[in-house]
RNA sequence: GGCGCGUUCGUCUAGUGGCUUAGGACACCGCCCUCUCAAGGCGGGGAUCACGGGUUCGAAUCCCGUACGCGCUACCA
């Protein structure tokens, strides 16, 4: 292994959605293999037929296509490759457990699911230790095998544990781990409808895919002596295994749908940035050491080592997420965000008004520091895109005084009288008329701000006149002195 | 129950025997800036480093117990 190119895979089964614990174990795998010139596989896990979900490997793979983790080979599909799927290769595993089989490592097991539950319910009334299975299959004679076989019985295979040996293994995140092999059970490797279980799949595509670094999450730890063991029988080289700290709801369970959105999906339609989505998973486990929190991925792909990766599981934790997306929305430049505004503005009901991108423009740069997502480009300021339709309540009664009609009166007049006015204008017709009144800009602007907006916060003034232009100004200031005053 | 893994501010974490009166970030609070809200700047509260024993001149850091949490314990992955 010495000098060899690392080569890591991804390796989910099918259940839908890309939850964000598996975006971050690939993102991990992915990490690992950018940092040091190595390939990053995806391997579809579709040992198990009754979970099969229509249309789940696509969804998988558009995903992590958009959080840009792309996966570097596979069986060719016309020009193309598509990932490597476990249920294509079933004679493949078969022909690997058959090897175990005639040495002696597996046999066949035709034990029915009535007396495997009975023998379990027995184990546990009489309170053994573990339960595991009792190799009753194991001293089958040559001839019931046979029989057996013949008769057509349906049968699994089993991986044939020696007792009292100690099975060790070293862990990049972990280190030193230990079992004793009377507490692993002859686990299945071939199902009795012919397909393999997760752990023979896994090691014989491992190997067969020469994989040098198994990172994967941390659940399977306990079964990693049985991998380990499958290793040993087959005489192939283990690789080096990394097991993930898990991903935790608020109370500290493992992360599930109950406690909140756990689908990569589910963020990317709520209008997370992908960018904030890898920077806040990549943080959720491993630091570089430093105090930096921002990252692209280039940067993480730079500085991540599996050597810095935590061990204990993390809470995902919304409110560093929005800030990150806060913080990458601010670097985006003003074309990335005036293309994103636009296809938000198709999702929203002012889809089929035509805005200029100046005017749109205008408005990225005035809001831009006070938003934290795209969409927040539109629903946090909708006076932009359309007259108020009422005024905050709270706002009125502090700002809207007995004098107040009348200084807007006199602001507006002063407005009309501008010809294509620059917010500069605006600006200095309103120091004018601050002046003249003997009022402090500020009691001009409050009620401003009100009657255009209908809101007690937004961006500065002069911008907000300039963008929204002197007609609509003037048309608002009518409306509010009507309506506000009236109340 | 058994086996395994873990445990530093509310959360993510720095820390690998003396640089630590335990540092940073998010969140929270205050001040400054200011036309509001943000952003930004400055500051504050907040962790007896799960607990108890050792080892050591000295431990968040090493060792041993205990507690708690989590994972696995399927012909699921």
């Amino acid at each position: 292994m010495i000098n060899e190119l690392p080569r890591v895979r991804f390796a989910p089964s099918p259940t839908g959605y890309l939850h964000v614990g598996g975006l971050r174990t690939a993102l991990y795998n992915y990490l690992f293999a950018k940092n040091n010139n190595g390939t990053f596989v995806l391997r579809i896990e579709d040992t198990d037929r009754n979970r099969y979900v229509e249309g789940a490997v696509e969804n998988l793979i558009s995903a992590l296509n958009w959080a840009g983790l792309q996966y570097d080979e596979g069986p060719e599909i016309g020009g193309d490759y598509g990932p490597y799927m476990q249920s294509e290769r079933l004679d493949i595993y078969k022909k690997y457990a058959d090897e175990l089989i005639d040495t002696g490592k597996a046999y066949y097991c035709f034990c029915t699911p009535e007396r495997l539950k009975a023998l379990r319910e027995e184990q546990e009334k009489q309170k053994l230790p573990q339960a595991k299975y009792d190799k009753h299959c194991a001293h089958l004679s040559n001839e019931e095998i046979q029989k057996n076989l013949s008769s057509g019985i349906p049968k699994v295979i089993r991986l044939n544990v020696e007792s009292d040996n100690t099975i060790q293994f070293d862990d990049i995140i972990r280190g030193h781990v230990e079992f004793e092999s009377n507490n692993v059970d002859d686990q299945v490797l071939i199902k009795s409808d012919g397909y393999p279980t997760y752990h023979l799949a896994n090691v014989v595509d491992d190997h067969l895919m020469k994989i040098t670094h198994v990172i994967r999450g941390e659940e399977w730890l306990s079964s990693t002596p049985k991998h380990v063991l499958l290793y040993d029988a087959f005489n192939w080289e283990r690789p080096v295994f990394a097991h993930l700290p898990l991903l935790l709801n608020p109370d500290r369970s493992k992360l599930s749908k109950r406690q909140g959105d756990v689908a990569v999906e589910d963020y990317r339609d709520k209008g997370y940035l992908k960018e904030a989505l890898i920077n806040f998973v990549a943080l959720l486990g491993w630091n570089a050491g430093d105090d930096k929190e921002f990252y692209y991925l280039d940067e993480l792909i730079n500085n991540f080592s599996l050597e810095r990766v935590n061990k204990s599981g993390a809470v995902f934790d919304l409110q560093k997420l929005n800030w990150l997306n806060a913080e990458h929305l601010r670097k985006k430049t003003d074309s990335e965000l005036l293309e994103m505004l636009k296809t938000e503005i198709q999702k929203s009901k002012f889809k089929d008004q035509n805005y200029s991108d100046k005017f749109l423009l205008l408005i990225i740069n005035s809001m831009k520091e006070r938003v934290s997502f795209i969409k927040e480009f539109i629903d946090t300021c909708t006076y932009f895109y359309e007259a108020p339709t009422e005024y905050e309540q709270k706002a009125i009664e502090k700002n809207w005084k007995t004098d107040t009609p009348n200084q807007l009166l006199k602001l507006k007049e002063e407005f009309a009288a501008l010809s294509n006015p620059t917010k500069e204008d605006f600006e200095n017709s309103l120091t004018k008329i601050s002046e003249q009144l003997n009022v402090g800009k500020g009691k001009l602007i409050h009620p401003l701000r009100l009657a255009l907006s209908g809101q007690s916060t937004g961006p500065g003034m002069f911008d907000l006149l300039f963008i929204l232009g002197k007609d609509e100004v003037i048309t608002r200031i009518d409306t509010a002195l009507n309506r506000i005053s009236s109340c």
